[in-house]
RNA sequence: UCCGCAGUAGCUCAAUCGGUAGAGCAUUCGGCUGUUAACCGAAGGGUUGUAGGUUCGAGUCCCUCCGGCGGGCCCA
């Protein structure tokens, strides 16, 4: 190729007439007697290699033959057109190296068994719909980092190790700092952005974010990835309209760069259309419990709502929904009563179509010192560890907002993938944290 | 921690009423010049998760422990 780099599988299209050398993996082999048909796969693509007896030296074909799935070797061939062939190229060889043959390879072309996959996740990374997912996701954090950026925020990274009791210390991971000190591994950013936000106006974090609950269902992980923008003088509404023009575009970015892999992955994206095209549907939690007592689900109010709820409140629409203004009994301490309804917070809930449950959590914050002061003693919370927190408040107080969105569930929704651990390469779930 | 499900060949599963543990894939060997999870033939591969019990006889019934899966709680 003209660009001095090495060739490879995705870029072929254009190379046909030329001849080329590849390295890669063998996917799969299907022979014929004096016809082999070699996958080669290299991570950008795949590509049929097809050896003919009589046309290659004896060595090449006998090379051929040694190649057992999963084997490293290089093949140089010419690029030919074949209508049939995904990327519209096959490889005739001419050439080929074998560089390590491998033997015993484990996950065979036929079905297998999650916990056998999970304890083999090293190597299930190779096989053709972890390589979709891990590249959507992969789109989805670049598509991120663009959203921010093209709109002046500024990226700012939340520490990691933190201390003392935020928001209790049961479900944070607990570390050694010092011989006589603890640390808790981070569980949100959100603490630290919101004096970042009056410094930089408009910010975000994204990175790790660790929970130590001892769920164990398809929605959660106990390390997985949230991004979480805070924007100085934002309210509620400018919140909401953020979060949905958020999730349209890493919507667009995804059906528009993605396409190959949606399609290997078998996903309707015809619902994901509905999502980068229309406005969402947006209620309030009173709202919401009225709708779910029609579908037969007796909620009242101070109720959380549970996984079938928010399904059932999804029905029926091909976008996300947006539930706002729920019960300050059950969000968090840091959430700015509705003035209107004191009951009630400004926050909102992003409940992704499909089942694929709640996106986005976020919140107008309270700005008002006392309120918030108030607030952190009704729960019991460590006032000492709160002082640099509510400093935010003492020092020209401001209305502000933010979420965060779990970067799998994102990811799992747009994937269509039932399960949140095919969503992170390794991933750290309750009783598994191997390799 | 609670509720539910299942542990049989390297992997995915089958085994009727409690009566000689089988198949596909993978591996090895053989056949096939356009295959698409290719196909056809053959071979090797088993302490039925673990400890105990019932029985003439247990993969199957009872029970101990272990690890797994799904859900609840919690949240993104």
């Amino acid at each position: 190729m003209s660009n001095g780099t090495a060739p490879s599988i995705s870029g072929l299209s254009s190379s046909v007439g030329e001849t080329v050398t590849l390295k890669g993996w063998l996917y799969n082999r299907r022979d014929s007697g004096k016809i082999r048909f070699l996958v080669l796969r290299d991570g950008s693509g795949y590509l049929q290699c097809v050896v003919v007896k009589k046309e290659v030296p004896e060595d090449v074909w006998e090379s051929s033959g040694l190649l057992t799935q999963e084997t490293s070797f290089e093949v140089t061939g010419v690029v030919r057109e074949a209508p049939r062939q995904e990327g519209g190229v096959e490889l005739g060889v001419t050439g080929l190296t074998v560089l390590s043959v491998c033997h015993d390879w484990p996950i065979t072309p036929k079905e297998h068994g999650v916990d056998f996959l999970m304890s083999q996740r090293h190597l299930w990374l190779r096989s053709a719909r972890q390589v979709a997912i891990l590249k959507v996701r992969s789109e989805v954090e670049s598509a991120i980092h663009d959203f921010y950026h093209s709109r002046g925020y500024t990226k700012i990274d939340s520490p990691i190790l933190t201390p003392a009791a935020c928001e209790g210390t049961s479900n944070l991971f607990e570390t050694q700092y010092t011989e006589d000190e603890k640390a808790y591994l981070s569980q949100s950013g959100q603490l630290y952005l919101e004096p970042a936000c009056a410094a930089l106006g408009k910010v975000y974090c994204f990175g790790p974010t660790f929970r130590a609950e001892k769920s164990k269902t398809r929605r959660h992980l106990r390390e997985f990835w949230m991004v979480e923008p805070e924007v100085a003088f934002m309210e509620i509404d400018g919140l909401l309209d953020l979060a949905e023009e958020f999730i349209k575009e890493l919507t667009t970015r995804v059906l528009d760069r993605r396409k190959d892999d949606l399609k290997r992955l078998e996903r309707d994206t015809t619902k994901l259309e509905a999502t980068a095209t229309r406005p969402f549907t947006r209620m309030t939690y009173r709202e919401a419990i009225e709708n779910l007592a029609g579908k037969g689900f007796p909620v009242k109010f101070g109720d959380d709502l549970g996984g079938d709820e928010e399904t059932a409140l999804t029905e029926g629409f091909d976008t996300p929904v947006l539930v706002t203004r729920y019960p300050s009994s059950i969000k968090a301490f840091y959430m700015q009563p509705d003035p209107a309804d004191p009951e009630v917070a400004l926050c909102v809930d992003v409940l992704a179509p499909e089942g694929y449950g709640e996106l986005i959590g976020g919140s107008q914050r309270i700005h008002d010192h006392d309120l918030l002061l108030a607030r952190i003693r009704q729960q019991e919370l460590p006032i000492e560890a709160f002082q640099w927190y509510l400093d935010v408040r003492k020092y020209g107080t401001f209305p502000h907002s933010g979420f965060g969105m779990g970067l799998e569930r994102f990811t799992a929704w747009m994937c269509g993938v039932p399960h949140l651990r095919e969503c992170i390469p390794y991933p750290r779930m309750l009783y598994r944290i191997y390799p």
